[in-house]
DNA sequence: GTATGATTCAAACAAACGTTTGAAAGATAT
DNA sequence: ATATCTTTCAAACGTTTGTTTGAATCATAC
């Protein structure tokens, strides 16, 4: 009696996260049936209710298989940042390149399906789903939080409404530059050939800090207020 | 009831375009169904297959009505700049502008619809569906063209490559601030309280500049901060 | 070997989907 | 007023959707 591990039997559930994750990302979550993923998986119909519970739920799974270690290993490398610094401010470089290299890294990794994972989660930034925008925006809560904190410590001479207007810039070039990466974004026909990410990461930073060292707008003008 | 606020006795077509527009910003393409199209712009069910054909020939319709002269007056604002120098180098500073700024403009109106397509547009940059994506790159395809040609021109010493992602960048970055604008990004549930898109257009335009001008990946720099 | 719980399976479920139909209603022109 | 063309309407079409069911199969424990 009892003594049962925890750990089920992990292999149809498993080909059925990596089923799904991969066609989330070709058709997206509404486009994507059941008897696609379960089809996709060599799995029977009803695998993925008895596994997950529904859809919704499977969704949530795919998306907590990878997020969360993500997004753990964001902060802890915020972490490390500021216990090096002992006190003394941030460099602002250092806080994007904590939050965006991170994430490079994994969209960088096409063994294990990382890139997968990026593209169908640099996707959803924008899904209109109700459900899923709300699972996304309670799994980030805290990331966010802590990475606006120190990039408003770093830039004390900076408005806030600034900052959150630039890293909200940030990802949005950072989603859209993954989204396309394995996909082959058709609206610029011309696409660069080398979608290596590994040469997207310096690309990306360097345009980043850029804009978030820009002169802030209305410097030479001042604005209606 | 949902009342519907969009115009009362317009003509069927129209009010159904209106009401389509705005249910695909909130629940997308294969979120939402026919019976809630006509629903909302008080039709008969079948008035959408009758005026339009088909459901996919009706989101090509929403996005004809509007984008069209979109970029026309992206290539006119184009246009008018390359005979204004008269043969000298175009700023890229000003063909940034004139891709940017007419859809910042068009995002600005929230009396015609105008911000609500907008924010259509740039969810429907990431879109999966197939259908959708071909379409777009189509409707794109001059006016990529003609800018990505002029910025090469603009600056002839930058790789391509590099300009061609920097681009992208720039576009990601629009997209995702204007996606964001009504419908309340709750990934930054700290989201800058004016939202008033006739202060996101200096702020994006700095930012974008920014990075455009910032130096390239692999260049020595001496980084201020 | 037999009992127990976990997993798979084919089949069916009601609900919702996009589309079609043929008749009714409205509009327009002669 | 008649004939012609356009638009609306209620109803139904055949599929596909996510989910449920109950029996069959598998694995492990006693």
């Amino acid at each position: 009696m009892a003594a049962t591990p925890p750990a089920p039997n992990t292999d149809t559930r498993d080909r059925i996260l990596d089923a799904a994750e991969r066609l989330f990302v070709e058709h997206g979550f509404d486009g994507t049936s059941m008897r696609m993923i379960t089809g996709a998986a060599n799995a029977n119909l009803a695998a993925v209710n008895y596994h997950f519970g529904s859809k919704d739920a499977l969704v949530q799974a795919v998306f907590r298989r990878r997020l969360t270690a993500l997004n753990q290993r964001r902060l802890a490398a915020l972490d490390r940042l500021e216990t090096d610094a002992a006190g003394e401010p941030l460099k602002p470089s250092r806080i994007v390149e904590a939050f965006f290299g991170n994430a490079l890294e994994l969209a960088a990794d096409t063994e294990q399906g990382g890139r997968t994972f990026m593209r169908l989660l640099a996707r959803t930034y924008n899904e209109p789903n109700a459900f899923v925008r709300q699972f996304l925006a309670e799994e980030y809560a805290e990331v966010m939080d802590r990475f606006l904190g120190a990039l408003f410590r770093a830039l004390p001479e900076v408005p806030r409404a600034e900052i959150l207007w630039r890293f909200h810039f940030m990802i949005g070039a950072m989603a859209f530059a993954i989204a396309g990466l394995g996909g082959l974004s058709e609206l610029i026909d011309d696409l660069p050939k080398d979608d290596d990410p590994a040469r997207l990461l310096p690309r990306l930073m360097s345009f980043l800090l850029g804009g978030l060292r820009a002169p802030l707008p209305g410097a030479a003008t001042a604005p209606t207020n």
